[in-house]
RNA sequence: GGGCCCAUAGCUCAGUGGUAGAGUGCCUCCUUUGCAAGGAGGAUGCCCUGGGUUCAAAUCCCAGUGGGUCCA
């Protein structure tokens, strides 16, 4: 840390007359104005000092907070930003939620790639953490939910010129600490009271010094200065051990807590009353929680003395209550009897707006991703409500908070809620009838339920291993809940983890100039000249082994797979030769054409591309943007594309969305797909700027992934805009038709339309309409009628088949009293009756239950498929049938058995049945005897 | 993206290779009757679909479909 020592050393801290400290409690080293100050101030150093003595001279609600600091940025040049969507995994596939408003600008920004939407700028980003999910609302300072507002400035070195999307210093660490003392200023805060500690940043590879302001307690802003980047040869040693060096970008990342400045312009004793006063009180209400004056007065002491304890660890929750109970002079139990209830309610708040900005930012519950987190806080705050008693319906109370974030689209937010709750329910139930089975099952053997059940409950059935111990004491059952109970579980997940392919870079390929896309200039252009660049060749790449060649052109028409369009294909043709292309890829930037042989380089070549193909991917591929638009106007604005492929003959789009489609859904969709198909308008592709592209239709954009670089194509369809590579017809009529052929529930939450386009779309209702003649032709019906003779006729079948197991039994009878076919035979004190019957097994078994109904031995044998035996002996009769089976089918090649009274069995040899069934009178006496 | 679990009567579920079951609901009758209840009898079924193994599959194996759940 001390090489980092120079950094600190500020001109501002310099002319502002600041000193440099070093705590007398955990020995940091801090900036202050206060020259007898001796400790860092934040805590555990020291406690809170704003409780019940606000630290500004006003009160500020939440809204009140957030644009007191964005207008204060604004008037100091900075421009304000919209928030992103908390759902992060929409534009970086490293992380599924934004926790910082640096986020919103990694990984392109922060590395140069792309020029930030505005520098310097100024934002509030909504951020979820769920990592501090355990400590809400016991801590009094913990939300998992929360604004973090900051300012950032986006700087690179002079000297590396125009290589990043930005150039030159904006301002940097001076400028950062000065505008947090002015903002405090602005405030009314006491300057005296502020402490500015060295605290070196490190995180993703990236570090950099960075200072945290302490304010009355309280640490308000973290002010970080992203300069360098892990490299092992690196000057600078980090706290993590891993050594760093500069980079040629150098960034400002500030937080400032919307929270805790709200909380402390308050001074209440939690966090939460301050931030969400409204919700608090109607929660209490609807639980019915009220407290006497003394008990009131009680809650309020000990929420501040929750407050200045240092409980980030769980382990110590309960030392500190025991502390607090100590302090306060009641007992233990009496204090958690008042604070719990609070606590729940506490969470719920924080629980309902970071489902509120969840699910308002599209976030669909499911068992992937962000989908499962959502579904855990949502059961997580279920399982408060009904814990605490609050009543109110959760889609409301999601709904409060959705209001109070201004959410558009609240009407979706509380259905998704609804049909989770009911998913939750059912599963419940579910699982307590599973439960009850289990805790009634070893109750009986009076053990307790052992941990593998348990783990059986949790992993497959969703069920908490408390609620089992609940339900299972009804029983008086034990419960063998082991301390390590989640890393049980999490042992059964252990697996081969997939390996990646790592693929060998050619030096040669990058040195090449990036291919001319002329696929873009003329979507329907199928011949073009260009020259041969390079040809690599690739041995045994071919279907067979053969050798194949990856050939680069100046200029291409050929449109390589990407954006989930498949490669065309088609041919290279010079005066010599014509070569077969089977696939183009593109890496970066440069596209190779896979040919079944060589070309030279620099020859001059024809190209031609399959043109009934990649006309069929074009219109596969508008139609994919129409049934997305359709979609999302019948099942509403959440609906995101979740992964796409096109084909030839039908191609499929993944939906997000929280319901089954049903058959009567898909039609809308259908009919509001083809009416668009019907209006015929222009498909236009544009190329503005990111930002600007950004600001005017927002992340919707980026519905099959973020692409890089300054500029983004853009497709709009009708009223649909999205960013996307892919080739598209001239106008939606031009698609023809679009036939959604089926819907399946690919994951929870996630639902795949698959569907065809154009002639695709005539060729699929053929073949559904040739499958229903030919049904009907053979029904000898007209089709329509299909449906109803089918179901008559699967009805007389059923009911036939009922009437022949009656006749097989009324003929099995009928034979056994009949007697006369069958040999009779004294088995001791008994007869039997031996008898070939060629029938199927049903039969046999009838017969011969008939038979030994009347007090015979049967022994029934047939021809009909094989060998087949059944023995039946009627109660009382020493002879086991099992026995008699198992010898008589080993006579035929095969094996059986069964209960000692009623034996079935067979084999293959056919022909020696009648020789079995002549021995079966020595077998059934071997047998008695035995 | 991966793992695990489930699919049998209208409903809830047993059945672990050898004659498909229980509880509940349903129908009929009896007792009683204000309602409820009780007794006797009866009907329930492509054991999810398709393949495989076997003399024999609801049962074992593979694939599919539908549902559930845990993890990253």
């Amino acid at each position: 840390m001390s090489e980092l020592e120079e950094e600190y050393r500020l001109d501002y801290f310099e002319e502002e007359g600041f000193v440099r400290k070093e705590c007398t409690d955990c020995g940091d080293f801090f900036w202050t104005r206060d020259t007898g100050r001796e400790t860092c101030g934040e805590p555990p150093c020291e406690n809170y000092q704003f409780i019940d003595d606000p630290g500004f001279p006003d009160e500020y609600t939440l809204e009140e907070m957030r644009e007191a600091f964005l207008s204060f940025f604004e008037e100091n040049d900075h421009e304000r930003i919209e928030p992103y969507p908390v759902a992060a995994n929409r534009w970086r596939d490293d992380v599924l939620l934004t926790q910082a408003s640096i986020y919103d600008f990694q990984p392109l920004v922060t590395s140069g790639q792309t020029p930030p939407p505005a520098n310097p700028l100024t934002i509030s980003q909504p951020c979820i953490r769920m990592q501090d999910i355990d400590n809400v609302g016991k801590t009094g300072r913990h939300t998992m939910a929360f604004e973090m507002m900051a300012h950032h400035a986006f700087n690179a070195r002079e000297e590396v010129g125009d290589e990043y999307a930005y150039s030159g210093e904006v301002y940097w660490k001076d400028e950062t600490v000065e505008y947090c003392d002015r903002f405090f200023e602005s405030m009314g805060a006491d300057l005296e009271d502020i402490t500015y500690i060295e605290d070196p940043w490190v995180g993703g590879g990236n570090a950099g010094p960075a200072i945290e302001v302490i304010y009355k307690g309280a640490e308000l802003a973290t002010l970080v200065f992203m300069s360098m980047e892990a490299d092992p040869d690196g000057d600078y040693e980090m706290k993590d051990g891993n050594r760093y060096s500069k980079m040629d970008t150098y960034i400002v990342d500030t937080g400032y807590g919307l929270e805790r400045w709200t909380w402390v312009s308050q001074g209440t004793p939690t966090v939460y009353e301050a931030v969400y006063p409204e919700m608090i009180a109607f929660l209490k209400d609807n639980a019915g929680i009220e407290h006497s004056e003394e008990e009131e007065k009680l809650v309020h002491r000990a929420s501040k003395l929750a407050g200045h304890m240092d409980i980030d660890e769980a382990e110590d929750m309960e030392a500190a209550r025991d502390n607090i109970a100590r302090e306060l002079d009641v007992s233990k139990s009496r204090l958690e009897d008042l604070l719990e209830p609070l606590e729940d309610i506490y969470a719920i708040a924080d629980h309902c707006r970071t489902l509120a900005y969840m699910l308002g930012d599209g976030i669909v519950p499911s068992n992937v991703a962000t989908g499962y987190l959502a579904r855990m806080v949502l059961r997580r705050t279920k399982r408060l409500c009904d814990n605490v008693g609050v009543d109110a319906p959760l889609d409301e109370l999601v709904d409060m908070q959705a209001e109070r974030l201004e959410y558009e689209n609240r009407d979706t937010i509380r259905d998704i809620v609804r049909t989770e709750v009911e998913k939750y329910r059912e599963t419940l139930e579910q699982g307590g009838r599973r439960v009850e089975r289990l805790a009634k099952e070893y109750a009986e053997k009076g053990q307790p339920i052992p941990t593998d059940e348990l783990v059986e409950l949790y992993d497959s059935h969703g069920i908490q291993p408390d609620m089992v111990e609940e339900i299972a004491a009804d029983f008086g059952t034990e419960v063998d809940v082991p301390d390590d109970f989640y890393s049980v579980v999490a042992s059964r997940h252990d697996g081969g983890q997939a390996f990646e392919e790592e693929e060998d870079e050619d030096d040669r390929l990058a040195d090449l100039p990036k291919t001319e896309r002329q696929y873009y200039e003329d979507q329907y252009g199928t011949d073009f000249e260009a020259v041969v660049l390079d040809v690599f060749e690739r041995e045994g790449e071919g279907d067979d082994g053969e050798t194949m060649y990856d050939v680069v052109l100046d200029q291409t028409m050929f449109y390589p797979e990407g954006g989930g369009q498949p490669a065309d294909r088609g041919t290279l043709t010079t005066d010599d030769t014509s070569v077969k292309v089977s696939d183009v890829q593109i890496e970066d930037g440069v596209i190779l054409h896979r040919t079944d042989d060589e070309l030279g380089k620099g020859d001059i070549v024809r190209g031609k591309i399959d043109r009934e193909r990649r006309r069929r991917l074009m219109r596969h591929h508008t139609a994919t943007h129409l049934v997305v638009h359709a979609a999302r106007e019948v099942l509403g604005e959440h609906v995101r594309q979740a992964g796409a492929q096109k084909g030839i003959d039908s191609s499929r789009i993944d939906v997000r969305h929280y319901e089954r489609i049903d058959r009567e859904t898909k039609e809308k969709i259908e009919m509001v797909a083809n009416e668009l198909v019907m209006e015929n308008t222009t498909v236009q592709q544009e190329w503005p700027n990111r930002h600007e592209a950004e600001e005017e239709y927002g992340f919707d954009l980026y519905q099959g992934g973020i692409p890089a670089g300054q500029n983004i194509r853009l497709i709009h369809v009708s009223e649909d805009v999205q960013a996307c590579g892919g080739t598209h017809v001239r106008r939606t009529g031009d698609v023809g038709t679009i036939k959604i052929l089926n819907t399946e529930r690919v994951q929870d939450g996630v639902e795949r339309l698959t569907f065809a386009a154009g002639d695709a779309a005539i060729e699929a209702t053929q073949r559904t309409e040739t499958a229903l003649a030919e049904a009907a032709d053979i029904l000898d019906v007209a089709p329509e009628e299909v449906p109803e003779t089918a179901q008559r006729f699967f009805d007389e079948w059923k009911d036939r088949g009922k009437q022949i197991e009656d006749l097989k039994e009324q003929l099995a009878e009928a034979r056994a009293s009949g007697g006369g076919s069958g040999e009779e035979v004294e088995v001791g004190d008994s007869t039997a009756v031996i008898q070939r019957l060629d029938a199927d097994m049903d039969e046999l078994r009838a017969t011969a239950n008939a038979l030994a109904d009347e007090g015979k031995i049967a022994v029934i044998g047939s021809g009909a498929d094989g060998a087949t035996f059944v023995v039946a002996v009627p109660d009382g009769v020493g002879v086991n049938a099992g026995e008699v089976v198992g010898e008589l089918a080993r006579k035929v090649g095969g094996g059986g058995g069964g209960p000692p009274d009623f034996a079935q069995g067979g084999g293959p040899d056919a022909e020696k049945l009648d020789e079995a069934l002549a021995e079966a009178p020595e077998v059934l006496q071997q047998v008695q005897n035995a």
